[in-house]
DNA sequence: CCACAACCTGACCAAGCGGTCAACAATATT
DNA sequence: AATATTGTTGACCGCTTGGTCAGGTTGTGG
């Protein structure tokens, strides 16, 4: 007892295999692309042989539709600290703080994602017209209510919103050209600290919040 | 007289089909990545038998590699408008108004680019270390003059860089995503426009330029 | 301990892939 | 007109791919 959900043995098999899939496709498929990708590769990566993926999942689109979907939940949730605030200074700076960390800690998953948007969502089309357009339209109403209560300068909030991604997302996916540009080295602890610090720093008064 | 180049009807053959062929691998690219493309989808697309592609281009890798150099190219010379103007508003205005264009006028160029670099640069990675390199250390030179002489305000001019490849590119690469939540139509020639804008000012305004 | 269900996997398959090639057609050169 | 060069293509090949499946193993509930 005490030690959370009472799992059985099989239950306890079933979870690790499933995140072992789940990891080391996220990272074949950032690295290859859904169509460079293939199940061996990322049987191997996972330890089990390449049946066994097709147990836990029917298909190559089944196993990559839930690794896009996942990622899809941890980035919408970066935006809870978005609400906590009560002005831009403090909503967007945590925003920008909080997808900086995603990029960094989730470099494949946001690689995964961009590769999916940038082929034309073929598998979360049904998402992007639900889910993150709301998720939009909210924060692009939230933005115009700062700018009405003459918390920043008018700007379109949706571009605003773009740049936003753009530029925190940018860290992840081209990370390999900032890391070559970098001298060949990752960014360190310091360097991203900068990093995080410049694009605050130039949003925020580009949008003139205060 | 007087049209260009005299070309033998051999010549002339051999630059259409090329052509041909480098603007239907661009599009197939950028729509299935490297690894989903075929040749034999190019090759429909471009209207030939497979196997005049290989006549053309030895493998699919030497014809890829062509259409990256050829991006990399049109990329790199968005910037020659950086160096006409004396201060951060012309140079860096100009630069995002080059980018923004190139994003509007070569998507699927772009989309191989992204996807190239964010697949660790298999096949341009000399060109990061050497070309890029040496361009961007000249871009952030300039900048870094243009704060020291009170032009704007001191930031990271590599930081700054990031943030405006990130931003114009991400028109190119997430357009799909942009069209769809602007309810699931193209960007007007105005919306161009407003997005332009947008992004300048935002930028202009957040290294403080004059 | 038993019977049943869930899980695992080596061997296999049809389909599609990049790439080759021999035979042929068109153009240029002499 | 004859010849050499360059361009074209259908048919083909070896190989890899996603996916299947029969038969075995392991865990579970009664």
């Amino acid at each position: 007892m005490a030690d959370g959900a009472r799992l059985t043995k099989r239950e306890e098999t079933r979870r690790e295999n499933e995140r072992a899939i789940l990891a080391a496709a996220e990272k074949v498929f950032a690295e290859a692309g859904f169509g460079g990708a293939t199940m061996q590769l990322i049987a191997d990566l996972a330890g089990l042989p390449k049946a066994n993926l097709h147990y836990y999942f029917a298909t190559k689109e089944d196993l990559y539709r839930r690794v896009v979907r996942d990622i899809f939940e941890i980035w919408l949730h970066a935006a809870d600290v978005f609400d906590l605030a009560d002005g831009p200074v403090g909503g967007i700076g945590a925003y920008i703080d909080a997808k900086m960390e995603i990029s960094r800690r989730h470099p494949a998953g946001s690689k995964v994602w961009a590769s999916e948007v940038m082929h034309g969502a073929p598998v979360i089309q049904d998402y992007l017209e639900t889910t993150l357009r709301d998720w939009t339209d909210n924060r692009a109403a939230r933005i115009q209510g700062w700018i009405d209560a003459g918390r920043m300068q008018p700007v379109d909030p949706r571009h605003l919103l773009y740049m936003l991604w753009a530029t925190t997302q940018h860290y992840a996916d081209f990370g390999h050209q900032i890391e070559t540009l970098n001298g060949g080295r990752p960014l360190t602890e310091a360097e991203w600290q900068a990093a995080k610090a410049s694009v605050k720093t130039i949003i925020l008064r580009g949008i003139g919040a205060t």
